[in-house]
DNA sequence: AATCTAATTGCAAGTAGATTGCACTTGTAA
DNA sequence: TTACAAGTGCAATCTACTTGCAATTAGATT
């Protein structure tokens, strides 16, 4: 799993860092978006400084190996990107659920071909917000 | 339309205030997202206080009258609820263009049904991050 | 293996968007 | 007209995140 690791760090031509390795296992593990909060808390036990992590998911995200997730929440959420799919968020207790898989690839390249402005979608967001059957 | 201002806060049983009334004011002359910053430009030679504009964006989308709008950007963004649709945004420049209508109405039934624990679906997200031509 | 260098890191301090406490004001229902 | 819950302004505060800088390190080069 450590080596699977190296080897996405590698190919994005990164620097093989324990921060990273770091990171990576944690995303690979937890199959759920993560905060950096989220994150901070995982590695309380390392000494691997709160800055680091914010910089480390950025570096990620730029070489989108973890990509950014909208859950409206009070930080941003990142998923490895090689999870990719999207989202239901209760606005009552903040519950998130799956969605099954990600179905608007033809909306979106619909909506390319339309556009007077646009050339390259490098990634979307597609997240439902309401009540989950509890909170309703 | 100072008018029909006053009816859609009456109708949502908000007090008619003039913060209200400014802000309902100034979303519907600008038929694109705004971040309270925006909105705080706009009423620079009012009285109306920053703290003013961001409760008044809270019960504004609270009552449904407004919604969110995540594009990524250093802020959260509202739009008139019944102007809602989504958006293209350039990852290099910052520009936004809106897709011209919503059509992720049967996805969203879809997924509502397929769910386990969700019930209601109040709003969602669907926005695609990428680059315009002028920045490809 | 030793060396070099740009990238990465930790620490402290700083920013900016947004929130809260509290006293004062105002919209509106009775 | 009055009463009072709701809304507002101001100052202070919070929190997620960023920046500057000196020290460290990954990994390419010799």
């Amino acid at each position: 799993m450590k080596n699977k690791v190296k080897e996405i760090l590698k190919e994005a031509k990164l620097k093989v860092t324990p921060a990273r390795v770091a990171l990576l296992g944690i995303f690979s593990a937890k199959c759920q978006p993560m905060s950096a909060d989220n994150v901070i808390a995982k590695l309380k036990r390392t000494k691997i400084d709160n800055v680091t992590v914010y910089r480390t998911l950025a570096s990620l995200e730029k070489a989108n190996i973890i990509q950014r997730v909208d859950l409206r929440k009070e930080s941003v959420y990142f998923e490895l990107s090689n999870h990719h799919h999207h989202h239901f968020v209760c606005t009552s207790c903040g519950v998130v659920e799956k969605l099954p898989k990600c179905n608007v690839g033809q909306i979106i390249s619909k909506s390319l071909k339309q556009s007077k402005r646009f050339s390259i979608v490098r990634s979307h967001s597609f997240e439902l917000f309401g009540l989950c059957k509890t909170c309703a």
